[in-house]
DNA sequence: ACCATGCCTTGATGTAGATCAACTAGATGA
DNA sequence: TCATCTAGTTGATCTACATCAAGGCATGGT
């Protein structure tokens, strides 16, 4: 269910405004962006891009979660990404990507025709820099998944990715002990940790069972104790992942 | 056993003129940057930046192999990346870094002061394009790694190894039987892979005894069926890891 | 009200790779 | 020449997680 639309919402309303690409940005580039942009909107399940498919635009994420998959030829597949709000789909010259971007809630995207912002790039050093900031964001927390990946226990990965959730929730919102939305479905959580889901199933259960988290529904939780999730990351107390 | 020299090697002289981060630069360029060049060398096993320490300089690896290494608070270790010829090390506003740098090899850098460096690629988008070019490879490397790192059993993981080892060995030298230098201990591979040494060792064992590739000595051996290696990574005929 | 359907949980069993341990082959050096 | 050390190999055993299997519990359509 792909929905175009054109702006509605002004950038100085943006919910992304000082996080997204366009962050720098002083009055007259948000204005040549604000002119250039269009939203477009996907239900939760929809693929947004295919993997070598031509791109056609490049765009921030306003709301909701996406996520970027590999599959492997005999289907297995391991997500390399989850792109929460303010994340940046597409790359000046690349002209294809080499995953699957799907839309794990409703999203909507902020998108710029991809020919058009790689020419913008060139005039508009602030879109250029926050760009290069973003990537290297992208690459310090794929090294992080990488140890996670490599060398975390099934508890440490959980406990893991719930904080990471929690840290972003906390971001937007600063009461801990709200209820956070999982956003994606035990497979799809599976996918990311390099875990199967019923393993996924089990340590949700055994970290409820430990009081560390309760849960009001089986995609809603809460926090109960931050610090006690937290030793049970394998991370240390100040480094580890910043998402 | 650091050594800081002065430059000796002409950059046109230079075996990673064409890939580096100067790959773009004109005449001009190419001048301002010998001006402001130096080289390092390291021995075998030094490190050469620690995690968190401050950075003095920025570098492109001319020669030889270095490791980007993460370590967990209780010891445990995962490699994020391998520094082949013509990586870059450092970035663009990052002060410190959050990992190890590690001579595998005997290292010669090509290093630039950090804070001028800095100030050369506002005026140089040359170079800043190069630099993003670089990083988004690097960011594609990682991602094929938590396919391998969350999915590939021991044996497709040992497989992409020596496939990525070859492929890059056989870019500076098209003969495909040549002996390939594996520059890393079986614990240092398994640093990288998410193994333990005794599995890398099996795995090297399992795949000679299929007549795969075989070893000269400990640190050398020779692909005798590209094909089979192929097979065996798991990756499909065309896509894959690109290093 | 009923039956699908999708998502999740829980239990029983299997296995890839970790761990523990013993041994071998070069390399260094007195 | 022999002792020591480091890197690697190989074997025996263990275990965390995968795999296979059986329900449970919402939601939605007819």
């Amino acid at each position: 269910m792909n929905v175009i639309l054109k702006s509605h919402i002004k950038c100085n309303q943006c919910p992304i405004r000082h996080r997204a690409i366009c962050s720098r940005c002083d009055e007259d580039e948000m204005a040549m962006l604000e002119s250039m942009k269009s939203y477009r909107t996907y239900a939760s399940g929809d693929v947004i891009l295919w993997r070598g498919e031509p791109l056609e635009f490049v765009a921030s994420v306003v709301s909701g979660v996406a996520t970027l998959t590999k599959t492997m030829e005999d289907g297995r597949t391991q997500m390399v990404g989850l792109m929460l709000p303010s994340a940046f789909i597409g790359r000046p010259g690349r002209k294809v990507i080499d995953f699957d971007v799907t839309a794990t809630d409703d999203v909507t995207l902020c998108c710029f025709d991809r020919v058009k912002f790689e020419k913008l790039i060139d005039d508009t050093p602030h879109v250029a820099q926050r760009l290069m900031e973003l990537a290297l964001d992208e690459l310090d927390a794929a090294r992080d998944w990488m140890v996670l990946l490599g060398r975390k226990t099934a508890r440490e990965k959980i406990a893991t990715f719930i904080e990471l959730l929690s840290r972003h929730s906390s971001m937007n919102n600063d009461d801990h002990t709200k209820n956070i939305d999982l956003h994606m479905t035990r497979d799809q959580i599976s996918d990311y940790l390099g875990l199967t889901l019923e393993t996924v199933s089990r340590q949700f259960t055994a970290l409820k069972k430990d009081g560390i988290i309760d849960f009001s529904d089986r995609r809603h939780f809460v926090v109960k104790d931050l610090a006690a999730l937290h030793d049970e990351t394998g991370d240390d107390a100040d480094g580890g992942i910043v998402a």
